[in-house]
Order: structure tokens, then sequence, then C-alpha cells
DNA sequence: AGTCGCCACGAAG
DNA sequence: CTTCGTGGCGACT
């Protein structure tokens, strides 16, 4: 299996995400200089490296749950929304429900 | 090596 | 809701 480089930076980001929070596409994709979120759900879409990249944790910039293991929406999608659940992170008619619980990456750039 | 089309998105119409 | 823009990548040529 081939990882690029794009994708390794794109798992590492995804990995620093804390339980009980959660990022979007476009966060990350900002934290990793790229201005398509959508590069990043192509990364995250075949995760290699499964449970060691919470990329459940990863969700839309709209607050939907986005997508999980290849589909958009269906079954999977809600055990991904049951995972955030536990975890703390609950999604109210499909979007988030407390804005709060989103993390920013910029709080480990440590202001410079 | 160059092109084409696809994608777990996002903003705009 | 639909359409376009975007960045990166696999499949073909």
């Amino acid at each position: 299996m081939t990882v690029t480089p794009f994708q390794q930076r794109v798992y590492a980001a995804v990995s620093l995400i804390p339980k009980g929070k959660v990022a979007t596409y476009c966060g990350v994709a900002d934290s990793l200089g790229c201005g398509s979120a959508r590069a990043v759900g192509q990364a995250l879409r075949a995760n290699p490296f499964a449970p060691r990249v919470p990329c459940h944790r990863v969700i839309a910039a709209s607050l939907t749950l986005g997508g999980f293991q290849g589909q958009r929406e269906g079954a999977a999608v809600e055990r991904k929304r049951r995972l955030l659940a536990d975890e703390g992170v609950v999604f109210k008619a499909g979007k988030l429900a407390e804005p709060g619980r989103i993390f920013l990456f910029t709080e480990c750039h440590h202001e410079k």
C-alpha cells in the first residue's frame, strides 16, 4: 500500500484531535496549508491507519457528520455518530449540537 | 509525462 | 436544492 506524503500529513493532523472533540475537513486542510477540504476527505476515505487515526472525529464544516468508511450516508455514518456520542460529542438532527466541541488546530500553533 | 475523471468538501446561486 | 471551484490521486493514453 502506498501512502502519499500528503496523506501522512492528514493522518498526523487528525491524530492530534483529542477525544471529546472534532475537527472539520476544512480545518484539517487549512492546518496542512491545503485549500481543498475535499482532498482531505479523499485521503481519509480509505484510512489505512484505522484506530490510530480517529477519522471519525473529522466532520464537515457545515457541522454534518460527513462520511465514514467510504459512505456519505447510511449505517456507517450512524456508527460514526455513535462513536462521537460515546466521546461526548452529541449530534442533533444530523448536526453538531455543541460547536464548542470543535477542535481548532490553531491551538497547537502556539501563538507566534 | 500529460490528461481525464473521481472524491467522506465548501461556498455560491 | 444545484453548480462551480478547489487540490490531490488513480487510471489511461
